[in-house]
DNA sequence: AGCTAGTGTGTAACATGTTAGATGTTGGAG
DNA sequence: CTCCAACATCTAACATGTTACACACTAGCT
């Protein structure tokens, strides 16, 4: 037997009823239904199938290192847990395959997959290119409108950072880069930059309580919003770069501490 | 009854061991197993799974516009011609949603994903942002061994555009952008690039036969080797943006063309 | 003792039966 | 004639039984 921890349950939820709340705000939909064929359903929004909220569930725990990096995801136990059958599972399990978040062992095993250090070092370097690329444009779309939405943000940062609240501060980090990327004007790109973030934001996520660099990022942070406001491209791809590339000492810092979570 | 052809028999073949040869080419495998907690396999290379076989025959018939999108996809008739049961198909299927290329709609049906405008606009803002990035690092690491091999596919570039093979033309191109992306020495680069340009490859794809422009894309393709070869990032990039922006017409006299094939 | 073959166990992979929901159709009421 | 409701039909979604495989362990051979 495999010798991952058995008895700890996992920390998510026992049944979907739980997660329907929660859920409306999380999934991320990639079917805009509607098909012209005869006359198909006009305005199909969510989907809500188990397979796909079974997804949801597990994506997020992945992402938020809920379930750790090499653990073991036991089909049939999530199942249980979920109080669905093992089909929805397996779909959900695939996708999360196809994403990279977890590695499937044919007949042996699925597992979240571990952190790869050039799996990593392939992420950033995509972050920077598709979020210094967006960040150009969103300087030049920039609206007064759209800088204060900016500044509202950073003042919550700030807020936040006061009263040391890291998991309060690293959501508002995510909603600025986010709204980074949907000032840029691309339908979907907030999408696809989440996805490829995916890697990095669970080693975001387990650095969180080991970060001391808070008032560091809100200086950079103010840097990058104040080149969107003065709508100057260059400087904000310039300043989004520095303020990217600081990832990368933390993440070896990282390694050092918890190797146990990292293959190869 | 959805009125979409039933009778034509789905281009790819009826059973998996006809594809057992081609397979091993074609796939993207995400997963580079080995887990460490006792002794796991070491060195497993290519799962093989019926699921996965059955993806990258999807992924690559959709790809390829041997399935048109709007097209649908019936899991029961597709399991039947390739000999397996609907379960593989239906996780097969799941993944290709979670990249956009098919779209679901619960207990109704499932089509090839249709081409959406805005989407395919982002998609191109991401292939700029991608391999210009990628393009100025190639330049950097630049070696002769690496120029040498540019110039070998350029050369075959010219011999296909003589005869007017442009299969064999749209192959070498596909080739040369992936040895960019490799170029730039970030590990699956190629593939997190070639993901992001699946829906934009569809485009391509059906083009391929109004495509005019083999003599302007060759000069165009002899003027980013170029530049890689003087390693001259800035150069490259600009190259490359050139270049890859030229696809924004075609897609325009596509839609005139083919509506049928665009969604809303 | 070290190595190999055979056996046991746990897991995912696969096949198939059943359910639910979306759409289209038809018939009847107004 | 129009509208609505009941029903028929089609498809995917879901549940569950079965199979195949990977690995671990053990025993027997050298």
């Amino acid at each position: 037997m495999l010798d991952v921890g058995e008895g700890e349950s996992i920390a998510f939820a026992k049944d979907l009823n739980c997660f329907n709340a929660s859920w409306n705000s999380g999934g991320v939909s990639h079917l805009q239904p509607r098909f012209s064929s005869k006359n198909y359903k006009e305005q199909k929004v969510v989907s809500a199938t188990r397979k796909d909220q079974v997804y949801g569930i597990l994506r997020q725990a992945i992402i938020s290192s809920q379930l750790a990096p090499g653990e073991a995801i036991r089909k049939e136990l999530v199942a249980n847990q979920l109080g669905v059958s093992r089909t929805p599972v397996s779909e959900a399990i695939s996708r999360l395959a196809g994403e990279g978040l977890v590695e499937i062992y044919p007949q042996a095993g699925t597992f979240v997959a571990r952190l790869w250090l050039d799996k990593i070092e392939t992420a950033q370097f995509v972050r920077v290119a598709l979020e210094t690329a967006a960040i150009r444009r969103a300087a030049i779309n920039s609206t007064e409108e759209i800088a204060a939405r900016l500044r509202d943000n950073l003042d919550d940062q700030r807020k936040a950072a006061e009263i040391l609240d890291f998991e309060q501060f690293y959501e508002l980090d995510e909603a600025l880069h986010d709204m980074i990327c949907d000032a840029s004007g691309f339908v979907g790109l907030r999408e696809i930059a989440a996805k490829e973030r995916s890697q990095i934001d669970r080693v975001r996520r387990l650095l969180l309580h080991y970060e001391t660099r808070m008032s560091e990022t809100l200086i950079e942070h103010e840097a990058i919003i104040s080149a969107i406001t003065m709508r100057n491209p260059d400087l904000a791809a310039k300043t989004m770069e520095d303020h990217i590339s600081k990832m990368g000492i933390m993440l070896l810092q990282l390694r050092e501490k918890r190797p146990e979570l990292f293959g190869s």
